[in-house]
DNA sequence: CTTGACCCTGTAGTTACTACAGGGACTATA
DNA sequence: TATAGTCCCTGTAGTAACTACAGGGTCAAG
């Protein structure tokens, strides 16, 4: 049973344009087709879109999430290539990682202040202030 | 000692014309004038940038920023807006938080295997699978 | 007093979508 | 079996969030 593009769509929180946009820039294999020309998609397919949109979702690029993808498409290639890859793009989720908790305690702050009814006390900017001049 | 806007775009890794382009939108205040009629700016709007571009990069819209941003702002006025507004960030936070997390588990699993010399069991899609339909 | 690094305003280009316009496919139902 | 409604198709044009010049002014150092 094969997947219209309107099933990516709903299952990923996608616009069916943006589907068939990143079908153009290669980011999506080009899918096979029924006899009305409807594009035929699998389960391998929503598990990339699902990859693609999420990653957006965190802030990672287009070309970054490629990268990524990479990963998983270039098995048993390069592998020095890969471990530096990945050791980038971990090292950017964990910075990640610690700017979300970060925001996570100052969001959790505001809401417990305006519970007590006091809200003069907000970091909210602290928590993603500038880092140490270097 | 005021700073210029290219101390402003090396603390925070901003083009200056980004910096420019935040101001003319409104998410940067306009900032005083020297004689030369160059920007002059404070630790208040360098704390606000950098505050703009880490959200930014965590995958927040302008318009995400900008209600963060007003938290801050509107200090003591409509607390029932602001806990509802920061209710609904911290719930996205969080749902980012646990997708990271999920993410360097992968990366880290595939470091492991280049360094195993196998890297045929790379799950990296699978870390942001499609959620269970609803 | 000029060279180089910085700043100014403006406009045009890029990335990553998003929204039609104009038309075909498929499903239910009168 | 006609037809209304909901999906799908290919284009092209618009939006959001930058980014890159062009053409010119400011200012510290030598």
């Amino acid at each position: 049973m094969a997947l219209t593009i309107g099933d990516l769509s709903r299952a990923t929180a996608t616009k069916v344009e943006t589907v068939r946009y990143y079908e153009r820039i290669g980011l999506l294999p080009k899918p096979a087709r029924t006899q009305g020309n409807y594009r035929a998609y699998g389960q391998a397919e929503l598990g990339r879109l699902s990859f693609i949109r999420r990653a957006r979702d965190l802030g990672f690029s287009l070309d970054q999430v490629r990268a990524m993808l990479g990963l998983s498409d270039d098995l048993a290639c390069d592998c020095a290539g890969i471990d530096r890859i990945a050791r980038e793009h971990l090292q950017e989720v964990e910075r990640k990682i610690a700017d979300l908790t970060a925001l996570r305690r100052e969001l959790t702050a505001v809401i417990q202040s305006c519970d007590g009814g006091t809200i003069a006390d907000c970091r909210i900017i602290e928590a993603l202030g500038p880092v140490a001049a270097g």
